[in-house]
DNA sequence: GGGCTATTTATACACTTGCACAACAAGCTC
DNA sequence: GAGCTTGTTGTGCAAGTGTATAAATAGCCC
């Protein structure tokens, strides 16, 4: 019996080299590869093993920074969230702009790249699929949804004030809820088909759309 | 030993007895058992033993009727699109009414039920959040979401020609965008939080928000 | 009613999954 | 460098997965 329990006298095949890294940075990294994940096989397909190999690591690890699977798709998740939310509101903090160029800005933003993303897509659509049968995904989504669209109702009182007009909160709140909706469904439109659009239309539509649904004079063609 | 191999020598404690269904009307209950699988565990939950306990049959007869659970999936999905904008298109037949109202029913017809529903909005994004890695799913949507944008255009068209004006293809093309983002807006908001919106207020914000798009002098109040 | 056929059940199997746990070594402290 | 802590690996396991296939029986034709 040459090959017993020890299959070779000469060394230990030795196991896997590894190094610590700091927790904070495996957590992210789990994370990520979680997201990458989810994004490329979908729930189903993102097993822990298969994160694991994506973060470089093997699969009892995952075991030793979140307490089973549940918890890490849901930190997976609120990190997602929290990263598109964050980056929307990012577009709306200008300096020394008219109400209504912050207003075409966000717009803008929301429409371009890194936003209109064919990956993040895939997983706002993979997780929030879920949000009828789990009471912290729909939570967690309609606090996004009304943060979201605070924001916008914020930008428009401003615009609508510079115009010297007063709408009632009924208004105000039927101009968010409209505008939310045209930002929504062109992102949607972009991340699923983007190669239907040229660059920068379905900015403009938005901008255009959006400024009909409040009333705003067309732009001349001719500024600048 | 008096429980071997055979449990009770009185008799063979027999099978489940059963019914020979009709082959389509079998087909037609385990796609309807699948898609009520997805839509409450997620692709993930839907394995063949739980749809096959919804369908009120055994797993193994799936095998039967589809070459395997990807077929049954594809079909499940297809089954799903056809309802969809077989619905949506329903709206939009209407004898001895103008181009505008046929608008405002298509609009309206899309944001209340059945079409505003939690149900199918959580099998949509289930099965649209594969897209991106299904090429045959992206296919799919593309072509429904084509189909429902020429038909909006195809409106559009018509009372635009009723208002005298006359768009030319770009801009017809544009409008059909954006009303098209606006009802798909819509409808994922009224399917994620109904319970935030009144009942038809959601469609009374998508027409008023349609017809500024398209420039369409507001109604008058007070008709009948 | 007696047989025939094919729908349906039931069981088996190889494989994957999430999780548990023991062994190990990376890197800090002294 | 020795020793210790703990991040990390590897293995094992029970439950569940899709698929394959044999056995049974429902319902039709005569």
């Amino acid at each position: 019996m040459p090959d017993a329990a020890n299959p070779a006298p000469m060394n230990t095949p030795s196991r896997r080299r590894f190094r610590r890294e700091g927790e904070e940075r495996r957590r992210q990294d789990l994370i990520e590869a979680t997201l990458d994940s989810v994004a490329e096989h979908g729930l189903q397909g993102a097993t822990l093993r298969t994160i694991a190999l994506r973060a470089g690591v093997t699969a009892g690890l995952i075991r030793h920074y979140f307490p089973g699977k549940e918890e890490l798709l849901q930190e997976a998740y609120a990190a997602l969230m929290g990263r598109m939310t964050e980056q929307a509101k990012a577009a709306l903090v200008m300096e020394d702009a008219s109400p209504r160029q912050r207003l075409a800005a966000f717009v803008t933003a929301n429409l371009n790249v890194p936003i209109i993303d064919a990956r993040v897509f895939s997983l706002w659509a993979t997780f929030i699929g879920r949000a009828g049968a789990d009471p912290s995904l729909a939570r967690a989504h309609r606090e996004g949804y009304l943060g979201f669209r605070n924001e916008v109702e914020a930008v428009v009182a401003e615009v609508l004030a510079a115009e010297r007009r007063e709408p009632d909160a009924s208004q105000l709140r039927h101009h968010a809820i409209a505008i939310n909706a045209i930002i929504d469904g062109l992102w949607i439109e972009g991340c699923l088909a983007g190669d239907m659009f040229s660059p920068g239309e379905l900015a403009a539509i938005g901008i255009k759309t959006v400024e009909a649904e409040l009333g705003l004079a067309p732009e001349r063609e001719d500024n600048q």
